[in-house]
DNA sequence: GTCATCATGTAAGCCGTTACATGATTGC
DNA sequence: GCAATCATGTAACGGCTTACATGATGAC
């Protein structure tokens, strides 16, 4: 779940951790947003899995062209130093990840997994439709269609299955029941325009 | 989460576990159904905490009915707790439990929780609306009116923000708009429906 | 007698959270 | 110089899942 957030939003741009956060508290709602505590140890996890790297370091020294203070570089020098390797207590600074060939595969492989009952996966995934190829983006949403009419019938099956229940049960069921229904029709939208937009492509003008 | 639904399962009847999962399984989807690996321990916690009582033990010697006593009950549940307690290695049977009083207070302790962000326990409190008084179950729905209005700015603010994003961010964007505002009249019909029973039962005929 | 189902439980692990600790940068 | 925000990380813990281990009951 959080790789796949993490690797989608970096093929768009390469972002440090902190915007990370930020940009996924956008791109879903902010209940839905991760917290530090998940994303750091993902980033780590992923860079040691070779499908991110990070490609800059914000507190190594830029151009350092001021001074003239003999002593502030060389502060800098041993803060640099310490955060570098050697410490590796405190190795602070903002480090900017970008995704690499590794990653980019790791992610076509986690839009094209095919199983698709996480709503929450689901979403990320459609968030990220337009870096799967047009038929690997219509099979993502066939699945889904699947499964959401498998839910269907369990929740039929429920239905019938209620008797002598108080209301709010019932109301409880309908609400299950509509807003699938729901569901359905906006995904029955999405393929639709999805097909369209791939028979105007092949006949051009 | 757990808590709330066995504790609400038994206001109606005395069960087992293994029942216990199989009633989750119907009043809720079969997907959200909670598994063995937290339902027994689940159960274990509730006990030691004397929010419910194992009230019968098949294997174990059925007798010592015993009564008379001045505290029955609570005797009774010393000398079962005494009986579970002693096999321990090789404990096995079926287990009913019953809930208790102090299992009662917790229950409507957990429905009567100003936290209504929590989408599955809201359903589970709705399922056991009937147990709340009028009064709160009226504020039980007005705040979770609250809460999804909130969640509705919270998107349109994310409405705002969007910009030249792909169409399937806008679909997505859709779709929870459409969702909120199906749940939001939903919840109306709940509360009309609510109001309306409080008014006829206060002039009668 | 053996297989499916009922029934209870434990152990390992995943995935995420909150709280904590640290430090850099920027604006006033 | 001091607070707010930016920025990165660790530690402890919580809740739930799967897999495993065990045993009873009933059908055939």
């Amino acid at each position: 779940m959080i790789d796949l957030a993490i690797l989608g939003l970096l093929t768009e741009q390469e972002l440090h951790g902190y915007e990370l956060k930020k940009r996924l508290g956008e791109l879903l709602s902010s209940r839905t947003a991760v917290s530090f505590g998940s994303l750091y140890p993902a980033l780590a996890r992923l860079e040691k899995q070779g499908c991110v790297k990070a490609v800059e370091e914000r507190t190594t020294v830029p151009g350092a062209p001021m001074s003239g203070s003999l002593a502030g570089e060389l502060a800098a020098f041993r803060a640099r130093v310490r955060e570098t390797g050697l410490g590796k207590a405190t190795g602070r600074g903002k480090k900017v990840y970008g995704i690499t060939e590794r990653g980019r595969e790791r992610l076509l492989e986690l839009l094209s997994d095919p199983d698709v009952s996480d709503d929450r996966a689901f979403t990320l995934r459609v968030a990220f439709a337009p870096l799967l190829p047009e038929s690997a983006r219509l099979e993502l949403f066939e699945r889904r269609r699947t499964e959401l009419l498998s839910r269907r019938d369990d929740l039929r099956r429920r239905e019938h299955g209620r008797s002598r229940t108080h209301a709010y049960l019932g109301a409880l069921l309908d609400r299950d029941a509509e807003n699938l229904a729901h569901d359905l029709a906006w995904l029955d939208r999405l393929i639709d325009a999805e097909r369209q937009a791939a028979q105007e492509q092949e006949l051009p003008t």
